[in-house]
DNA sequence: GTAGTCACG
DNA sequence: ACGTACGTGACTACG
């Protein structure tokens, strides 16, 4: 008459087990704490309670301490191998993990979680529940009937099958309810079951389908076939009954839970989510439940909005948070500590342009006056999350945001660079808290910013003791603002010449193409990877193909190697260069220019890099062709905005060296950059065992290739590649490059020996990245490990060096020139715009600045260029 | 969404 | 036997 119901028995300890060895030991959260074991539990749960959405649930676990039932299995249960200590550490996490999912869990003195298991599978079965046991072995066999079902994973985690009893028999050529007397003849040495010795799965499975049982089997021995294996059986009677008697697993232990104690009723929302943020678990908590309003946060203090206008105006302190819609501002939250937040909704921006007067009146969508005033105070501290797309979205109001004080986002890139800086993340990490989801805009707002002074607190205090407050202070926060500024600027692009140069490659693409089928005697997409790869190594059968995950590896330095055995290589790689240049650089640049203006206005991210290095996107500004002469016109479509304008390039000359060269202290590195040497000729010089008015261009181009490669620790092999020598003279470059610098040498074994005992790298700013992978046991992880920690501080210090350039360069501008703007960074080179006659006053500042933002043992040089577009440029002298 | 490729420092 | 250089972002193909 009712549905029956469904009751779902989780072996606890056997699916950690298997996350832990499915997943890779680098799962751990940015201070090191391994999660791979409870990530994968985390995942397989959320999966089967999506999928099997069951009216009960118990998740069992083993007894810590001594599992036996009787005192006749403890010579065989008492020595369970000890716990990996990497698993061990996250039992507890796994716990907490289940109550947050809702889950009823329970364990039993002298009794392993199988018992547990076996004994509510019985009561639920006997109930007339449809029972499904969820394991990562196969002990659980034994307990399939027509009311059981054993869901048991294959490799790795989410790979599961269903047994029923057909299943089992198929598998095993027995019934379910032999399982134990197969692994009382049989053994399983997983288990420590000892079993007939000589008696293997073949056997065992035969004389089951004579015998229902081994008890029938012990009696009636002499209907063994085999003389010899009855012998053998006769010999081993107490060993088969005590095998058996291990192998089963009870269905009587003395459980407590009934099962309407194990009914499920649902996720806790707020505490999975806080959860999954603190173990910082990005992904899932995108996936994570949405909690029930009823076990959340008290209601914010939600005061007026003149009256948290006032307050912030008092203290001089505005706490703030965006409410966003689909990417584009829906409401600010402003918060004033001890007064309470207010909600500001904001309507789209009203449109400047064409359509002004006729149909948007403008003063409509501007915000109130009084709250304008605050946020472009520069005297009124705003402290938020990603201030500087508040600011993006707030330059649609006409309104600067200013006084960028403290962002949560920032301060915790400083704390741990790889992770997810998102609020969700912080909340959870720091306050164990949850927001209300992206959906409830304005309440999660309004949170935010209520949230923010604890969250400061506990930030600023890691911050303090990572000692990495100066760079927030100095460096990171002055920074949004003056980036945001760069943004604002945009750098202008000559559309029509982009247009002409973007039309003209297309044919020039198009001829290729045709060219190319002709070459292979057939029509196929030349941009496949998956068909260049069969038409090149299988169709035309050019030698040399390697393999990658999926088909042929078609990359340039391949395809390079190739060019000579046949016409059609060249032509792809041609194809390939101008379907690059086409589709990145003339479409993808064309989409982002603002039509109004000509320029087009990147997003530099600033918590993205592992290293402290910005990056750049929509577009990214940061990767304009340079190398070669069709990239650089490219390159030349980017232009100063007006006739009496130019492009200011400075670019720091070899800084990572001249890092490299500071910290490791080596003699004739320091010596050769004191003296204002090219150290890229001089390398050159002792590679190829030259007198240094020999070098050619070439040769220094490889010693630069090989100054890069040793630091960032290039094998012999690697190098040989790419300079296309052989192996054997990669080899000896290396060699005589450490013999000639020794003290680099030793600085780079030194700097990977103290970062494994650190578990990081720092920079010359005390910038840090954790390195938890120096530990791995995995070599290919362990080795790349190896050579990001000896890059990272050359690579970070060059970023905190420009970052801190830029920072003191910004204020200045304007005592040069109203006219001067910084338009990019691009790591090492910092671009801007100015009038012509003010060229020479900028190029002085920002050489003198750039060049002392930071001393080191040696100098530190800038080169300065000027010109009308960003290719065509001229040295300053 | 992932993989392959390629643009930059 | 395999891969073998650090750090990014964008585009295309493909399941």
């Amino acid at each position: 008459m009712s549905v029956r119901k469904k009751l779902l028995l989780i072996d606890g300890n056997s699916l950690l087990h298997r996350a832990f060895h499915a997943l890779p030991a680098s799962l751990t959260t940015s201070s090191g704490q391994p999660t791979n074991a409870v990530y994968g539990l985390a995942q397989m749960l959320l999966l089967l309670l999506a999928e099997h959405a069951p009216d009960a649930v118990l998740v069992a676990f083993d007894a810590p301490g001594p599992t036996f039932r009787h005192e006749q299995f403890a010579d065989y249960k008492a020595n369970r191998p000890p716990m990996d200590e990497a698993l061990a550490s996250q039992v507890e996490l796994a716990h907490e993990l289940v109550e947050a999912l809702g889950l009823p869990q329970t364990e039993l003195a002298n009794y392993e979680a199988d018992d547990i298991i076996g004994t509510m599978a019985r009561r639920g079965a006997d109930a007339d529940h449809d029972v499904v046991i969820v394991t990562g072995d196969r002990d659980m066999l034994q307990l399939v009937d027509d009311d059981i079902k054993v869901l048991a994973t294959l490799r790795g985690l989410t790979n599961t099958r269903l047994y029923d009893a057909k299943q089992v028999t198929e598998e095993y050529g027995i019934n379910p309810d032999q399982m134990t007397d197969y692994k009382a003849l049989a053994g399983d040495s997983s288990d420590n079951i000892p079993g007939v010795p000589g008696v293997g799965p073949k056997t065992a499975a035969t004389l089951l389908a004579q015998f229902p049982h081994v008890e029938e089997l012990l009696e009636r021995l002499a209907e063994v076939d085999s003389e010899k294996l009855a012998a053998k059986l006769a010999d081993n009677r107490d060993t088969i009954r005590l095998s058996k008697a291990l192998a089963t697993i009870a269905t009587d232990s003395p459980v407590e839970l009934e099962l309407a104690d194990v009914a499920w009723e649902g996720y806790r929302g707020a505490k999975l989510r806080a959860l999954f943020g603190r173990l910082e678990f990005t992904s899932l908590l995108k996936r994570a439940p949405v909690p029930t309003q009823s076990n959340e946060e008290a209601p914010a203090r939600q005061v007026a909005l003149d009256e948290a206008v006032a307050a912030i105006q008092a203290t001089g302190c505005c706490n703030l948070a965006a409410a966003w819609a689909g990417g584009t501002l829906a409401g600010l939250a402003l918060a004033a500590e001890e007064v309470g937040v207010a909600y500001l909704p904001l309507e789209p921006p009203a449109r400047t342009g064409s359509s002004e007067g006729l149909f948007s009146p403008g003063t409509d969508t501007a915000l109130p006056e009084a709250v304008a005033q605050v946020l472009e105070d520069a005297n009124i501290g705003k402290r938020g999350s990603n201030l500087k797309n508040i600011a993006a979205a707030l330059d649609n109001y006409d309104i600067r945001l200013s006084g960028c004080e403290w962002d949560p986002t920032v301060a915790d890139y400083l704390i741990a660079p790889q992770r997810d800086h998102g609020i969700d993340v912080l909340a959870g990490c720091y306050l164990h808290k949850t927001l209300p989801p992206p959906e409830q805009a304005e309440q999660r707002a309004c949170q935010e910013a209520l949230l923010i002074p604890a969250l400061r607190a506990e930030l600023d205090d890691r911050l303090n003791s990572l000692k990495v407050m100066p760079l927030l202070e100095r460096v990171e926060m002055p920074l949004i603002e003056i980036l945001r500024d760069m943004e604002r600027a945009g750098i202008a692009v000559d559309s029509t010449q982009l247009e002409e140069l973007g039309e003209q490659m297309a044919a020039d693409q198009e001829k290729l193409a045709q060219r190319i089928h002709q070459l292979a005697g057939c029509e196929f997409n030349i941009n496949s990877p998956q068909q260049l790869g069969q038409i090149l190594f299988e169709k035309l059968e050019l030698p040399g193909g390697r393999r990658t995950k999926t088909g042929w590896s078609t990359a340039a330095a391949i395809l390079d190697d190739l060019a000579e055995d046949h016409e059609i290589v060249a032509a792809v790689l041609e194809y390939r260069q101008l379907a690059k240049l086409c589709s990145t650089y003339v479409k993808g640049l064309l989409e982002e220019l603002d039509a109004e203006t000509g320029r087009v206005h990147t997003t530099f991210e600033q918590t993205v890099t592992a290293t402290g290095r910005l990056s750049s996107r929509n577009p990214n500004l940061q990767n304009i062709p340079k190398r070669t002469e069709l990239g650089r016109a490219i390159r030349a479509c980017f232009v100063a905005g007006a006739p009496d304008r130019v492009l200011l390039c400075a670019d720091y000359s070899q800084i990572e060296l001249r890092i490299l060269a500071h910290f490791s202290g080596d003699k004739n590195l320091v010596d050769a950059f004191a003296a204002g040497e090219d150290i890229h000729r001089r390398t050159a010089a002792v590679i190829f065992d030259l007198p240094i008015e020999q070098v050619t261009a070439r040769m220094r181009g490889a010693a630069k290739t090989v100054n890069y490669a040793v630091i960032y620790g290039m094998g012999g092999s690697a190098l040989a590649a790419q300079l296309d020598i052989s192996r054997k003279e990669a080899d000896k470059f290396i060699e005589d490059y450490f013999r000639q610098l020794p003290g680099v040498q030793q600085y780079m074994k030194q700097i990977v020996e103290q970062a494994r005992q650190d578990g990081y790298v720092e920079t010359i700013c005390g910038r840090r990245r954790p390195m938890p992978e120096l530990r791995s046991n995995n070599h290919p992880v362990r080795a790349y490990a190896e050579r990001a920690a000896a890059n990272t501080p050359l690579q970070g210090s060059a970023a905190d060096i420009i970052k801190i350039a830029m920072v003191d360069i910004a204020p200045r501008l304007a005592q040069v020139s109203s006219t001067a703007r910084m338009l990019l960074q691009v790591h090492d080179e910092l671009v801007f715009e100015v009038a012509n006659e003010d060229v020479d006053a900028l190029a002085k500042l920002v050489k003198e600045i750039m060049e002392s933002a930071w001393e080191l043992s040696v100098p530190l040089s800038v080169d300065i260029q000027t010109g009308s577009n960003w290719r065509d440029l001229r040295d300053v002298p």
